[in-house]
Parts: structure tokens; sequence; C-alpha cells
DNA sequence: GTTGACTCTGACATCAGCGGCAGGGTTTAT
DNA sequence: ATAAACCCTGCCGCTGATGTCAGAGTCAAC
């Protein structure tokens, strides 16, 4: 098949895989007229790769490990544990931040609201007096 | 003071620096010479600034409110709240991804590790055989 | 044989804060 | 007065997967 079909089987831009193809990650034979030409085993390839690619793997990494894990189980290929754990890492590290920050917004939050109750408070005293 | 004093006092490189005035953040009178003339106020400025990104926020949207919350509370300036609330939204929807991500992560970590101790006991038994 | 749909390569744009360089002026200390 | 240290503007690079466009070739149907 040629690069459009493919693009719609998987749901994946002709964009993104000719990207997939620059980075290493999918090859195509090709016709005589230049066209690249995919056999049926791509489908299943490119949401191999849009899995890794949802896990925050970058096109790097999965290149390090798609050709084996194309062919044997995960835990077969000892380049992907590494790759994992690392990621894990990046992401427990962003978690970090991201709670830290979400914390010292709630707080700042919560004190412009408190402020502008206050502020109300003010307000209504001075209605009242008037 | 020059902006390298300002650099070193605020710990933000005279980059930095240039580029919060090009972004409307940081104002600057000229000497005659052309070299920015920072007063001391700035100090406390750029820390107002850096507190700001330090949350996350683009510097357009610090714009948006760095010349009230400088002369006021930040629950006098009607446009803080937003902006905190929706980054607030925007970080839990990070949260979210991040931890969809983290625990698809660790299971397929898990799914590896389980499928090695099975390999491995495979191996003994057939040490054992053998 | 022509039109329209498809494909090709190459390259720039994106988002954003900042690093770093080039080529030139200014200030300061010796 | 000269060197060192500072400052100026302008511009490219970076990160990374993808959108998008241009200019050109290919293929299918009518």
């Amino acid at each position: 098949m040629r690069i459009g079909e493919l693009a719609k089987k998987t749901g994946v831009s002709v964009r993104s895989l000719r990207y997939y193809e620059e980075k290493g990650l999918l090859t195509a034979s090709r016709q005589k007229s230049g066209y690249r030409e995919y056999n049926a085993l791509a489908v299943e390839q490119v949401d191999t790769i849009r899995l890794y690619l949802s896990l925050g793997l970058t096109t790097e990494q999965i290149a390090g490990f798609l050709h084996c894990v194309l062919k044997s189980r995960e835990a077969f290929c000892a380049e992907v544990l590494p790759v994992y754990e690392s990621k894990l890492a990046e992401i427990d590290e962003q978690l970090r931040l991201l709670t830290s920050i979400r914390s010292n917004l709630t707080e700042r939050i919560a004190a412009i609201k408190e402020d502008q109750v206050g502020v109300e408070r003010v307000s209504q005293e001075r209605v009242k007096e008037g």
C-alpha cells in the first residue's frame, strides 16, 4: 500500500509517517515511481510506534529497541527496561515539580480570595456605617 | 545601576533581563551612552517576575498584570485570579496525563520483570533437568 | 489527454525562554 | 592611552513531533 492508505488505516498523518522513516522507525520499499510501498505489517508497526510515543518516549529512544520488540517480547530486549526506568524517573521529577507549583498556586489563589473577602467585609461595614 | 549589576544582584542573566524588557516586563531609562539604567526598585521587580515565572506563567500572562501588582496587592488586580485559575487547570491536566503515563509505564515495567523472572525460572529448571 | 488526487523532497514554522556569538561602542583602571 | 571589562543590537540555535507550503512528478479515471 502507499503512504496515504497507511495514514488512513493508522490515523497518523502522512507527514508523521515520513518523519518516522527519517528517524529510522519505519522503512518502506519504493515503487519505480519513487512512491513508498508498505506491506500489511506496517499498520501494526505504526501502532507500536504510537504506543511508545504515547508513553512519552522520544523517537531516538524508540529507535534503540523497536527493531528488537517487533520480533521478540519486550522482556527479551535489554534496551527497553532502562529506557522505561529513566522515563519513569523523569516523569516523577516532573510530577514533583508540577505538584509543588500547584500547591504554590492554590495557596496564592486562596490568599487572594481571603483578601477579597476581607475587602468586601470592609465595604459592607462601610455600607452599614453609611 | 547598569544591567550587569542588576544581573548580579538578582542572579538573572543579562540576556534574560533584556528579554524581559523585550516582553514588556521591565523598563529601563538610558544613559547617554545608550546603556540601560536601572533604579534600586528594579531588583525586587525582577524578583517578582521570577516568582511568576516559577509559577509557570508566560511572560505574556505576567505582562498582563505586572504593572498592577507592582503597585497594589494581587487581590486588587482583576487579571491575576483568572490567570492563576487557568494555569491551575492546565497543571491539573498535565498531572492527569503524567499520572496516566506513569501508571502505564509501571505496569509495563512490572510485566517485563515478571516475564524475565519467568524466563529465569525456565532457565533454572533447564539447569536442574540438565 | 487532461483533470484531479496522490506522492515526492526540502524547508520553514511552531512554543518560549534563554544561550551565545558577531561586530561594534563605552567606561574604567592602570 | 591602552587594555580589560562592560554594554549595545541583531540574529541564530535549541527541543521535538508535526503542520504546512512550494514546486514538481505520478497515476487513475473519464
